[in-house]
DNA sequence: AACTCGGGGCA
DNA sequence: TGCCCAGAGTT
């Protein structure tokens, strides 16, 4: 297990969690948590958050990325969550992806993570690395989600998926994964498939 | 399935 | 420089 296997994000409530992850799209957690603090700080609800323009919003969260769209997102979620969910963010699928800027990974984060519901969020690491340890079998992010249900523990789900997001970013790259530090590499599926092409020469 | 949004981090 | 970042929405 890595040294900080736990949600990188920084977060005190379901609202910020939300918000933090509606940021985190396309973007580091690092980045988002250098924003996070002050943003927060003047817009720790929905309503607060809705007496900003977008001008100051996009001001204060410009340094990371796709923030015009993030912006307009923020906003218009927030009125949806203040016009339709008094003020709280919703703890069920349909609520929360109804929310512009919020898919399913966003959703299963906050399930997950805020309303301790069974969700396993598929990124772009816990896909790629889950399929070449051979997990999931490479469908698409719902069979993935349900065969890491179907494959793990529930209580070990949150330190898988941290595990494998670490080890995605870490060891398992999208082009050049590190396989000659990878633990994990004679039970891979793609490590062992690759060595079997190239005729037992993989390092 | 492909494309766009997009500035910053890091080698 | 070039590649990547805890994606989502539109075409």
């Amino acid at each position: 297990m890595y040294p900080d296997a736990r949600c990188a994000l920084n977060f005190r409530n379901p609202f910020e969690l939300l918000i933090a992850t509606m940021l985190a799209a396309q973007a580091t957690d690092k980045s988002v948590n250098r924003v996070t603090p002050a943003l927060f700080a003047k817009a720790p609800t929905p309503e607060a958050m809705l007496l900003l323009t977008q001008e100051e919003l996009e001001d204060l969260i410009k340094s990371i990325g796709l923030y015009r769209n993030k912006g307009r997102n923020i906003l218009a979620a927030c009125r949806i969550l203040v016009e339709k969910h008094g003020g709280q963010v919703p703890g069920y699928r349909e609520g929360l992806e109804k929310l512009p800027g919020v898919g399913r990974k966003t959703a299963n984060v906050v399930l997950a993570e805020a309303f301790q519901e069974p969700a396993i969020a598929v990124d772009t690491h816990v896909f790629r690395v889950s399929n070449r340890l051979g997990l999931a079998q490479a469908k698409d992010v719902v069979k993935t989600e349900q065969d890491l249900m179907n494959n793990i523990p529930r209580d070990l789900w949150a330190k898988a998926h941290h595990w494998l997001i670490f080890h995605g970013r870490q060891v398992c790259h999208a082009r050049k994964p590190a396989c000659g530090v990878c633990r994990l590499a004679e039970c891979c599926r793609e490590y062992t498939g690759l060595k079997r092409e190239t005729g037992e020469e993989t390092e």
